[in-house]
DNA sequence: TAGTGGTCTAGACCACTAG
DNA sequence: TAGTGGTCTAGACCACTAT
């Protein structure tokens, strides 16, 4: 607003000689970033459309590039826009969102010759081409939270597998269950394929009635590795998940600590209200 | 890096004659903002800590304040630091989480005179403060969501009761109760207060038997507003709630559509196996 | 009043994309 | 090669906080 600035949003302001009103004295980049958001919220500028370019953005709204550069960052951290190097910035496309219902882990699906592993058959289900990409399988000191859960003190060696699953071919869940030794020896679960069924129906088969799954879960943004990793645009948040399952005798046999891509992802429960 | 710059981490490759390493070639905002992130992480810089000053970074990183300001705004966006302005840079506290689990919904907690309204007894059974404040009481035309859940066409009119909730005085919920208008015709969801045990109590005196709940729930970053009102700091994502109460004959009676605070939410479902 | 973050201008060069 | 977003410097003034 200084500077011997020429923009005629300061001008008007000495022209006139009227205080703004509030609107107006918001700050400016609020203000550009406040009219593309009701453009895109009224389907004036639809999904998939480029905005302006941030050097069409400053002569419209008469404001250095700078700050039609930083009114679009704006928008790009609330998930609305995303910018692509040396094309554009475009109103962002809702991401096809995998659901995740109490019914995925139905024991119709994974028991039997032609059981699927849980992570593939919720998405097949939805007809999304699920893939997973083993990262890691070994021997681990137990994280806290995973001792906790199968009631080890933190760093006993448990068993871990770590996947990577991707949706439609983008990677959508960073995926680390975890075992306890005893619990996973001899079993197909050390090996790379799990097998029919995956793990849940390997667990069955080493005499673990599984019964109960408890399901925790808090949201956050993504730290810059796992934004990386999981290839999310800019103002996608994540979902960190640690599911537990546990047999009718209420052991812990398997904790999986996840982190999912927010924007691919939708959870519906459904349950009877408790007395 | 030009301008006739004259910052070491500039001369350094020029004086050297050396191609930087990988980590050196990352942008300089990047590579401030992750060493602050580390000394977060390890605990160098504990929660509720000031960080050094935009200048002070821009001086020990010896680039520009505008490169120490985009560092920072880097770290907010992923909230790990928030800004108080005229005092400085912190790294972030944890806020206060209450834990929405299934057994918020048990019967025994609103039924009776000494019953509470859900949304004030799943937080003092945590020891949290709660208020409501109910923003707006009336009949309005029902949003596809909640026609669609009621079996209604879009605008037919419903009741709606929207309320913001608090904890420990601040406020972490947006919630719009719906109603069809024959369901809430003469009882005190109409009112105010809605009494004792709340809207649910009420639901059941007037005849419904509450039989399940549904709740389906996605992950996005605020709008200005909702950030606003909510008083998020950046990099605090929202958790849209779509939770569904159905009666013994299979009724929806209520839709609740609602936004909350995502750093202060943590969800907990426990259910059996399905067959 | 001094210090700190917030907004903004002005302008350079780099990296990536498309024709 | 032209166009677009990304990074960065340099420096001004504003808004808020503490002393």
């Amino acid at each position: 607003m200084v500077n011997g600035s020429v923009y005629r949003h300061v001008l008007a302001d000495i022209v006139t000689g009227v205080t703004p009103d509030i609107t107006d004295a918001r700050p400016l980049q609020l203000r550009i970033a406040d009219e593309i958001r009701a453009q895109i919220e009224t389907g004036r500028l639809p999904p998939g459309i480029q905005l302006p370019t941030l050097d069409e953005l400053a002569e419209q709204y008469e404001c250095s590039l700078a700050a039609s550069r930083k009114a679009v960052d704006l928008l790009k951290q609330q998930g609305l826009v995303v910018s692509r190097q040396g094309r554009g910035n475009f109103v962002r496309q809702r991401a096809s969102a995998r659901r995740h219902g109490i019914e995925r882990y139905a024991k119709s699906r994974w028991r039997g010759d032609a059981g699927q592993a849980i992570l593939v058959a919720e998405g097949e289900s939805q007809g999304y081409a699920v893939d997973q990409i083993l990262r890691e399988l070994g021997e681990v000191p137990a994280p806290p939270v995973v001792a906790g859960k199968f009631g080890l003190t933190p760093g006993t060696p448990v068993w871990v597998r770590r996947r990577t699953t991707l949706i439609d071919g983008r990677p959508n869940q960073l995926a680390d269950s975890f075992y306890e030794l005893d619990v996973v020896a001899g079993t197909r679960i050390q090996r790379q394929d799990t097998g029919p069924g995956g793990g849940f129906a390997r667990l069955e088969e080493a005499g673990h009635v599984l019964a109960e799954i408890s399901e925790e879960w808090s949201v956050r943004m993504p730290t810059t590795p796992e934004g990386t990793t999981l290839g999310l645009p800019a103002g996608t948040p994540v979902i960190d998940l640690t599911r537990t399952t546990y047999t009718a005798t209420g052991r812990a046999v398997e904790v999986m600590l996840a982190v999912l891509a927010g924007d691919m992802t939708e959870f519906a429960y459904r349950f009877p209200i408790p007395e």
